[in-house]
DNA sequence: GTAGAAAGTAAGTAAGTACTTACACATGGG
DNA sequence: CCCATGTGTAAGTACTTACTTACTTTCTAC
């Protein structure tokens, strides 16, 4: 038809990076085709080649996409300097980690699964760089003397441990279509053995 | 050259399983070829839909083998029978998970990611029985006055998810690279937070 | 209005995919 | 001995894959 709605280079770009985001999340690289991204953009399979040289690249562009998103690790800075009691600033970290959505961690999996030797750097900004923020906390609270002497990275990899395990059984394993306790109740019980775990 | 060695069925099927075990745990099903399942077994192509008539169904087989495995699970029941004192039985459960092969958490990851909808077995006979038998173990607990009142099921959670988390990042996002702390050391943190979080 | 660059497209290509076919060889029982 | 059955293989099939090509349409600047 020839009847084409021209975009600038850059919304396309974009949009291109956003829909190939969902797609690699649920199906992985390899699960993905290049076809099935145009048709979800509803483009043309060749413009994806015209601002991307290859698939690879393309994934690069949405795992460097979704290291600029680092709203999470804000919100765990700002949960940590609120100033509140231990309880308050750890159920909130703990109710913001459960209730996200599960697209990033699922990108982070499969990066880690099927192209482990490249994605070093997603995970440090994703998840190392979350314990190493944890564990500077940590550090404190034991000099203050409010938590006991424990290494505060493997203190905070628990931490987190406990919340990733629980969200990845309920929403990858699709565990919470059979056993679904709310999310309030699965927080203060985390955050509670953690705290009086910690406790000097 | 035509001068081939003949295998009986069951050994030929068995070698198959586990040369595409190996492979399905370290790229997932789509990454995999059967071309490539061959060449790694040594075999031509077409033997091994001999006796699989499809790729998805030497998938299935793969996973109810590693079901029928169950060493795991008879340590962990073992470990909970064993009449030690909670300190004990838990680091023995601990040290028998972080020194685990990646291949079986591999395989279930990809299944759950790329297979969501046919990995339910998988799931239940490797994660769902194994936090069921915790879960009864910290119920007795709880009434003879050992743990605090806690859901069963979220502390059993809590647990797996200090180690499997653990596991995660140290085996399949690389950290053992550059943090690589000792099994023991590791063991005893994650046991005494949770241990001291679990008393009354 | 028109040149030229940018954005779009249909229709490829070569290589790979899961899977099949037709046939060769081995073995054990009658 | 030879035939039925089981095990092996080379060389396919039809389809899909990532990626290209040659070409058209649209927008902007002068």
């Amino acid at each position: 038809m020839g009847h084409h709605v021209r975009i600038s280079s850059e919304d396309r770009r974009q949009q291109i990076i956003e829909v190939a985001t969902s797609l690699f999340a649920r199906q992985g690289f390899e699960g993905t085709t290049t076809r099935q991204i145009a048709e979800s953009a509803e483009i043309n399979e060749a413009i994806i080649f015209r601002h991307f040289s290859t698939k690879e690249e393309l994934y690069w562009a949405v795992i460097e996409d979704q290291c600029r998103i680092r709203a999470g690790r804000e919100k765990l800075e700002q949960a940590l300097a609120s100033g509140g009691d231990d309880e308050h600033v750890f159920m909130t970290i703990a109710r913001e980690f459960l209730a996200r959505d599960a697209t990033l961690p699922r990108l982070l999996l499969f990066s880690a699964l099927e192209r482990h030797e490249l994605s070093q750097r997603f995970f440090k900004v994703h998840v190392a760089s979350y314990y190493e923020i944890l564990g500077d906390y940590i550090r404190r609270r034991i000099s203050e003397g409010g938590f006991r002497e424990v290494d505060p990275i493997l203190a905070a990899r628990a931490f987190f441990g406990m919340l990733v395990y629980h969200f990845q059984v309920q929403e990858l394993f699709g565990a919470k279509h059979f056993y679904n306790i709310g999310l309030e109740d699965t927080v203060k019980t985390f955050v509670n053995i953690w705290l009086k775990g910690m406790r000097p």
